[in-house]
DNA sequence: GTCTATACTTCGATAGAC
DNA sequence: GTCTATCGAAGTATAGAC
């Protein structure tokens, strides 16, 4: 990260590159988020990209900051919600939130700073689904022997996002009837009407 | 695909190059595989590359098949293997094979042509999977309700295709647990030493 | 048939006018 | 805070020498 003068953190123009970017990068990959190309998706001149972000690894990391803070006011919205479980599942089947990670993945290859803030990302969201798995499954009186709060989270994460993957390339084969397995097994956990409210 | 003059399918130059290819891919992303990186790593000057592949995306597609193939390989030897589950999730989880594929579903985000040869090359493989567990599975008498042949292929594929990319990024968290609940499940269906050789 | 020299484009980034 | 002008490096691809 350069130290070098740049716009205010609340400048408009600054929001306008961020999602302009974030846009790219989602639609066309990361290679295609260059500065011509932003600049010209944000609708100002290429040198004003510089000018609110030194080089393109500034670009990058806010971009990333921006959409890992989406990321985990959604992932508190679903583990707050009534079937935390349910709504776990749903956030990780949406192409959204994981489109522009998936790109960050990738550019992690060969962007140093980009993996070292993806695995502190991707190690708070995983322990925040942990704390919340480790109530639920608790409360269920879960055989851990069957499943655990960790492998329960990477079930639930991992799953839907190679799920995405695959339909981003057009290829769906299985993907209906996984759904209706995992629901129907979820609907153990989170019976449908909380119909089973045990004490 | 162009259809421009080039070297003999057998060439020996052309083989280096689809090899420095695809290890410039693997270790740094396929951004990283330009002309003249590709062209450094396999010893030669970049005009060559272009003269065995007149595009980069004949290029890309090449190292593709060739590393499709091997893959498919792989899978055969696994499904034909003494534990054909326990095999196919060793493979599965062998970084090797899934670090190239992981550039290339990266980049058929923006390369139409890729994304095609992606999907062709995951319906096959995932149709041989579905073919083997069918028989599996109703060997052992597994409960449809339970698991299906294709959701079984999607768990050996999907689960340790993101543990893979979770490693690559330095973060494992859950990893372990995860592993020795699969191999539990696993010898379940695939009992250690055949000791429930049934009918 | 195999490789080199080179054209042309686009990249990230900067200096300085407004 | 935004734009014009421009740099050197790196990108793909071609024409033509060997």
């Amino acid at each position: 990260m350069s130290t070098r003068r740049r716009g205010t953190k609340d400048s408009a123009t600054r929001r306008v590159l961020l999602e302009a970017t974030a846009r790219v990068m989602t639609e066309e990959g990361y290679a295609a988020a260059t500065t011509r190309r932003v600049a010209a998706e944000a609708g100002v001149k290429p040198a004003l990209v510089h000018y609110y972000f030194p080089t393109m690894e500034d670009l990058f990391l806010a971009v990333f900051n921006d959409g890992a803070e989406t990321n985990f006011e959604r992932q508190w919205h679903a583990l707050t919600s009534d079937r935390p479980l349910h709504a776990l599942w749903e956030l990780s089947r949406d192409p959204r939130g994981n489109a522009l990670m998936q790109e960050f993945i990738a550019l992690s290859n060969h962007r140093k700073t980009i993996q070292t803030e993806l695995a502190a990302y991707a190690r708070r969201y995983r322990e925040n689904q942990v704390t919340a798995f480790t109530f639920i499954l608790r409360e269920r009186r879960v055989d851990p022997e069957k499943i655990t709060p960790v492998t329960l989270s990477m079930l639930l994460s991992g799953l839907p996002r190679s799920m995405v993957v695959e339909s981003n390339f057009g290829f769906t084969m299985g993907h209906e009837e996984m759904l209706a397995m995992v629901e129907r097994y979820l609907d153990i956990l989170e019976p449908p009407e909380s119909a089973a409210d045990r004490s």
